[in-house]
RNA sequence: GCUGAUGUGGCGAAAUUGGUAUACGCACAGCACUCAAAAUGCUGCGAGAAAUCAUGUGGGUUCGAGUCCCACCAUCAGCACCA
């Protein structure tokens, strides 16, 4: 009888929705565990052979906990405001309501289809008033604690969608979403002070359990340094000039500084200023460039000296010059620099091409001559430095440091790479930023009460003149009274980026349903933290990292009872196509999953991609292979015809069935799952062989399966003869000596070459085990004498001879 | 350029973390079943006649190295003058 996947899928997949089988419960007596994948983008190309990746790695996870005895919180959801559905919008003038909801649906059936055993009663969808009304209430809990303010900067402005984009959003100097090249302009914006929280999401993540590649990747991207910040008189002037420096002990050969064409310092000496016209021209030519362009590599450094004013380096007391160059970024530490060009690659570059003078301060402890630059911060000494002269690196730090603090003409400073995070969109399908102008008051956030602020109906999608939102020409909804003074006001027309709603959705999960919380107290103290977080390393510095931020908002308010929202996170790999590259569209290569599971079914597509290879590793879509993972699964289900009565493991199997529960058991909390499916087919390898397994066997083999392939295993299991479902078990248990083999082989070398192999009893007396190893090799040390012999118990014998 | 990861049969990959390298799967070959094919079930499958040689290359540590150390090469990913 063959095994008709289709039907018996299908089968399950309505009985598990009809009894929610999978829901978690609100029994908050029960120990419990919550395991969470990144909700996807309901994208109108619908379900990506990626998705599933991760989706059926926590499903496993998901299906043993429950098995185990937990009260299981596997959820799914939606983020589903986002720019392709406006940009679909904008092409055919369908509203991105209605695209979206399509878009879910069929989400929703191809997800069902695969069986992940999600809580359907919990769906999050970002684009709904009742959960977007509590990411309003969260922005507006940030407005009020000071933490999200108005500021007008020069922005990255994409060409393609007419938004303003995060520099997180900025890739290789294109739109990361439309590929449209990306230029700075002005613009009003709300921004979130996620800098005031760098330190604690640095130092929180020794807190946490997270792959060490994601903790140094966010450790990286908040870039903490410390050094000095040191003032620079501007000469015959009361106005200084500060810097960061991570090198002051140094300054003793800066012999230049360089600001960034944005300093504020031109505008202010303008007047003094001998070569203003060249200083503007060089100014203009930096700002049709992106922070891309400018900090290309190989880049021959540009730059003006600003002439009519001098800074005067506070140690040797000597005028030096003041250069403006591109290769200084306003958005780092002050705008400005001193230049050490004997020790920073970049200051000597520029110093060789301009023809500034270099003064060599640091020197290697062994005195030995170096070509400059020298930028060793190990070995060095300072030299040629007064008062520093003969200390190293370390020590001269701290006593320059010292010496600028008591002068007061600096201090220690530490800087961070991470920035603001832009908030504002100037798009229609987002969050409305809950924020009202008015002339008296200024910018007031909305009355708590009048939540959610809804987006109004719009029948015209196109972007504002000037980039700005489409719901600056919906002058009703604009114009409103303010809700502090009642006069008339203007609503803000700019939308919330897509990472808003995905920053706390994991919250709202836990009680999704909640009118008058964001989630009630004992729902929060119940599920929080997360226990187990996938996700794409993608999303590490941004997603991962904005939503750390708010969670800990959250808790400093009171909101949330844990400092950090996940306690372990880890990641997958990507999914290749055939041809090892990426899929897409363009190359063709693109595997529809929903072809897969017409052809192969839910639970070979599964038992395939946790076998294809280790889960954190890119791996290549294979045809060949996922067809040999159909063939495992027929070769169980064709074991019923072999199977025989009996309530306990026969004696050829029982060693086997211990190991691999135990093999499984821990495989699946490491996400090896690839070998968890090698064990299942040994297994079956082995009951082929003697064309035999009881009904014992039989059961304790669909439950480690089922995780993996449960429409089979169920529907076996009921075949095999048992009432009730697989999802009522308990996971088997092994016991641990009835893992280890009591006779085993062990090789036996000669000068650590393996030569034979003895069998032995498991620890057996050593003199009975050399007199085996040199009986079996005794042809081979004929003659020789034995000089060491080396026996590691039960697991290998080895004689050194000459 | 910097950072990180990876490199094992024809291919995807295992290897109890320093102890019999190549488990498991794919592909391939042979046999059985069949009029035949498919499907299925068995069997074989790193190279070499053998001694031996094989885990990207070259060194090293060790009784013993895929695993540890040093240098290098290749591929992939991320980052971009961060002072």
């Amino acid at each position: 009888m063959a095994y008709d996947f289709k039907k018996v899928e299908k089968k399950w997949q309505l009985k598990w929705d009809a009894e929610g089988t999978f829901n978690a419960t609100n029994d908050y007596k029960k120990k419990k565990w919550y395991g969470l994948i990144e909700f996807p983008y309901p994208s109108g190309q619908g379900l990506h052979v990626g998705h599933p990746r991760s989706y059926t790695a926590l499903d496993v996870i998901a299906r043993k906990k429950r098995l185990q005895g937990y009260n299981v919180l596997y959820p799914i959801g939606f983020d589903a405001f986002g720019l392709p559905a406006e940009n679909y919008a904008i092409k055919t003038n369908v509203h991105p309501k209605i695209t979206t909801q399509k878009n879910i649906a069929h989400f929703t059936e191809q997800l069902k289809a695969l069986g992940f055993s999600f809580d359907w009663s919990r769906v999050v969808d970002t684009t709904d008033p009742n959960y977007y009304k509590w990411t309003q209430w969260i922005f507006i809990q940030l407005y009020k604690h000071g933490l999200a303010y108005k500021a007008t900067m020069p922005i990255n402005f994409c060409t393609g969608c007419k938004v303003g984009l995060a520099n997180e959003e900025v890739v290789n100097g294109v739109c990361e979403r439309c590929g449209s090249p990306v230029v700075q302009k002005e613009k009003s914006q709300w921004m979130l002070k996620i800098t005031e929280y760098a330190q604690r999401l640095i130092d929180d993540l020794d807190e946490v359990d997270f792959l060490e590649k994601i903790k140094v990747q966010q450790r990286n991207w908040i870039g903490r340094s410390e050094g000095a910040e040191v003032e620079f008189k501007i000469a015959n002037t009361d106005e200084t000039l500060q810097v960061f420096t991570t090198r002051p002990d140094t300054l003793f050969g800066a012999t230049y500084m360089v600001i960034a064409p944005e300093h504020k310092l031109i505008e202010k000496f303008a007047d003094r200023i001998t070569n203003l016209d060249e200083v503007k021209d060089y100014q203009h030519k930096a700002a049709l460039k992106s922070d891309f362009e400018r900090s290309e590599i190989n880049k021959e450094k540009t730059g003006v000296e600003v002439k009519g004013i001098k800074a005067i380096n506070p140690l040797t007391n000597q005028e030096i010059p003041i250069w403006i160059s591109d290769y200084v970024l306003s958005s780092y530490g002050t705008g400005a620099i001193m230049a050490v060009p004997a020790h920073d690659t970049r200051d000597f570059e520029f110093a060789t091409k301009f023809n500034l003078p270099i003064i060599q301060v640091v020197k290697p402890a062994d005195n030995s001559e170096v070509e400059l630059p020298f930028t060793d911060v190990e070995t060095g000494i300072s030299v040629n430095s007064g008062f520093l002269t003969g200390l190293s690196v370390e020590d001269a730090k701290r006593k320059v440091t010292e010496y600028l603090e008591e002068n007061k003409i600096g201090a220690k400073k530490v800087n961070y790479k991470l920035r603001d995070w832009v908030f504002s969109r100037q798009r229609y399908w987002g969050e409305p930023i809950p924020m009202v102008y008015c002339d008296c008051c200024g910018w007031v956030p909305l009355d708590e009460k009048d939540l959610p602020l809804t987006l109004p109906e719009v029948e015209d999608f196109l972007p504002g003149e000037n980039g700005e939102s489409p719901l600056a020409k919906q002058t009703e909804w604009i114009n409103t009274t303010c809700p502090k003074c009642g006069k008339p006001a203007k609503r803000e027309t700019d939308t919330m980026p897509q990472w808003a709603g995905s920053s706390w959705y994991f919250l709202r999960y836990m009680d999704p349903h909640n009118a008058t919380e964001l989630a009630s107290k004992e729902a929060l103290e119940y599920w929080c933290p997360i226990d187990w977080y996938n996700g794409g390393m993608e999303h590490t510095t941004l997603h991962l990292l904005y939503s750390r931020f708010w969670h800990k908002f959250l808790y400093d308010i009171g909101v949330v009872p844990t400092k950090e929202p996940y306690a372990k996170r880890t990641s997958h790999g990507m999914i290749l196509g055939t041809n090892g590259e990426k899929m897409s569209k363009s190359k063709g290569n693109v595997i529809n999953p929903d072809d897969i599971v017409n052809e192969f079914g839910a639970d070979t597509f599964r038992v395939y991609e946790m076998f294809m290879g280790p889960f954190d590793q890119t791996a290549a879509w294979s045809m060949e292979s996922i067809r040999g993972c159909g063939k495992f699964l027929d070769r169980v289900w064709n074991m019923q015809e072999f199977m025989i009565d009996g309530d306990s493991y026969s004696p050829e199997y029982e060693k086997m069935m211990h190991k691999a529960i135990k093999k499984v058991t821990n495989d699946i909390e490491e996400m090896k799952f690839n070998t968890c499916i090698s064990t299942f087919m040994t297994m079956v390898n082995e009951f082929y062989k003697l064309k035999r397994i009881n009904k014992a066997e039989f059961k304790t083999f669909l439950t480690l399966l089922n995780p993996f392939a449960p429409h089979i295993t169920e529907e076996l299991n009921k075949l095999i003869g048992f009432e009730s479902d697989i999802s009522t078990y308990t996971w088997p248990e092994y016991d641990d000596a009835k893992t280890i083999d009591d006779e085993i082989e062990i090789p036996v070398q000669v000068n650590g070459k393996l030569k034979a192999t003895i069998r032995i009893v498991l620890d057996e007396e050593e003199a009975l085990v050399k007199e085996k190893a040199l009986d079996a090799i005794s042809s081979m040390i004929d003659g020789k004498s034995i000089i060491k012999e080396i026996y590691v118990k039960n697991k290998i014998y080895n004689v050194v001879v000459k």
